[in-house]
DNA sequence: GACTAACCGAGACGGTACGTCTGGTCTTAAG
DNA sequence: CTTAAGACCAGACGTACCGTCTCGGTTAGTC
């Protein structure tokens, strides 16, 4: 038994006028994320995504003009916003952030993570945007290194900007060599133990 | 008189007999090089890189049976085994590393290694090496980090392997997002100062 | 500030309320004659003609709803109703014809007729539209043929309106097997002769 | 009751080594012709033809370098090369010459004849080979005339040449304005008898 | 010395996906 | 109801590579 048109019926989808019509940025977004799940990474081309969103490819490249641009959009839809819960300390909460990130990208959607870093490498815009995700992110992990040390746990020259790009830099180099079975919770130690208070 | 097909006269290679010549596969490494300093990685197809050998694209095939492997093979001959010259202190002898690396990444040579994990995203086999070039770097960085945790540089907690794998992280890091004017110094301090004695 | 869209300057044209535009019909069709005198009859696609016009594409096809009847409506704007002006012989005056239509022919807006019969082949409408043409022309034809006839020019057996076809085929023989640089008196003596009185 | 692959069981074709395959050159002209009488000439695209075909869009471009290129091969594989029978009288030889073609462009694969002119108006190559078809066809149907001329049926002023493009004049005529159900003897007498002996 | 086996250049082949273009249909917002 | 605007589906266009295949010719080793 086979189903050639997709998951689910796809009412044909007309103009809304002059503007962008919203249901067609679903409809492409959605068929992309079913590609990923059904083919994997590998089928996620331009034209099987336009098929499948019964769209036209003129439409797609109108508002994604690449590849990279469409995995980004994919990526962005998929991720959760994941907020730091704060575990007490940072290595509980560096390990959590392991553990979760880690989850994630074994999912389907999250391996589009992992082709977004390999479409930066041969694709100026995906690196842009790749570069911009990086910074939001970092901010973010920086605040949370930032309040532990405020409550004292980092020795004196920790930077939290910095000690947040090692724990990040980690963390990718785990995803790009596909080892994302690490065990966070020793991962986080492995790169927080030196820089915690009572460490001499 | 001319030669429009590449930089040198390319005599037509024969078959040698029931074994491989060392010839093609010297002529084709030249070619694929040739292409990145010429085209860039995006101009290195198989495709182009048979033509410019004047090889048959099944003796490509034959020997590199992908452009993973290809890039692969492109990368060890270009890259020089990098001997981690002791600098007197383990931040010192890192920063040079840094330099060195990221000095080498951004030639035309180097690029490849980018498009190496880009690579091993979706290739098997890519990733397979790639992890084992890993593997065989991360032991020569450990050996530093075992010097120095020998001379007391390094806190009681350090692990050597641990260690420096995250100092391979970081350097990854800048490397896939475009960052490899970081200051090989600085970086070298962010990385490595709360693991130094004497930082409390 | 400056035009990037056309030869001159677009007033944007609204609705004059519940009926046809004439303003934008003439900015239509010498937006096409434009095109044609730019681009060549290639880049006269409706979408390209739209544009130029400043008009919605909705409004072309609702006037005429397919690329040939557009072309219909430029050849019919831009020929001159060609008036057969006595030569005092069927010859001469035939030549004169010849040459009329050769030269026109050879014109951007001229080259719409060698279009139209293209057209014509693969679109019904084109098609009946140019046999209506046909059929027009060939009583102004036919006319000019029975004058001579009256005077006594031509043979007994000369029917007026297949000889008028007999000289129209030649003449669009000519046009689409692109030989319009054939010299008009000749091909006149050619088509005639045999029917004119004296040849025995 | 369809059928999804075409006529009949589509054995995979292989490259035979660097050199054409004239079993791919078969099936694809094989496959047009199928389409043309399947879908007709507006199914006749050179993508509906490779998949047909099972060849890819590559060879067919590489061979057939456009539309037209293609239709001027269905074409000439398609006709019979006619021969002149002759009749005894021209006017009876050109009669049948006209019942002939007119059958003929009927047909399916004659119809092609009317795309080829169609197509000739706007591309180089296709009128280049419509000229050249001309010019073969007419040195045959001066022959014919000629052998008319030597037989004394023809009025002295009669050029075989000019004569025989008059008459193929008429039949085109006919054909780009959709009228091959015309009377073949009678438009042999319209076009003729102002030529022949006897009709003063 | 003939024979075989593997190598090599060459390039045709079936495919997939690319990114662009055009054709026609539709909706909106303004008049 | 008309108009400008332009989004939308559909699908053909011609190109670029992919990886497989066959060919014809070479050379080295085996019988």
């Amino acid at each position: 038994m086979e189903d050639l048109t997709g998951s689910c019926a796809k009412p044909q989808r007309r103009s809304i006028g002059a503007k962008r019509n919203p249901a067609t940025e679903e409809a492409i977004l959605g068929a992309a994320q079913e590609i990923l799940r059904d083919k994997g990474v590998k089928g996620l081309s331009m034209e099987a995504v336009a098929k499948r969103a019964r769209a036209g490819k003129a439409t797609l490249y109108k508002w994604w003009p690449s590849r990279g641009a469409l995995l980004v959009a994919v990526y962005e839809r998929a991720k959760g916003e994941h907020v730091h819960e704060d575990k007490g300390t940072l290595i509980a909460t560096m390990a959590a952030f392991y553990r979760y990130v880690f989850d994630f990208w074994r999912t389907a959607e999250g391996q589009v993570f992992a082709l977004i870093i390999a479409e930066a490498q041969s694709d100026a815009d995906v690196a842009e945007a790749l570069e911009r995700y990086r910074k939001e992110r970092l901010v973010a992990l920086a605040e949370v290194v930032d309040r532990s040390q405020a409550r004292g746990e980092l020795i004196e020259g920790a930077q939290a900007e910095a000690l947040a790009e090692t724990i990040m830099a980690a963390a990718w180099m785990r995803l790009i060599t596909g080892r994302l079975d690490s065990d966070p919770e020793r991962l986080a130690h492995e790169v927080l133990d030196g820089w915690m208070v009572g460490n001499r």
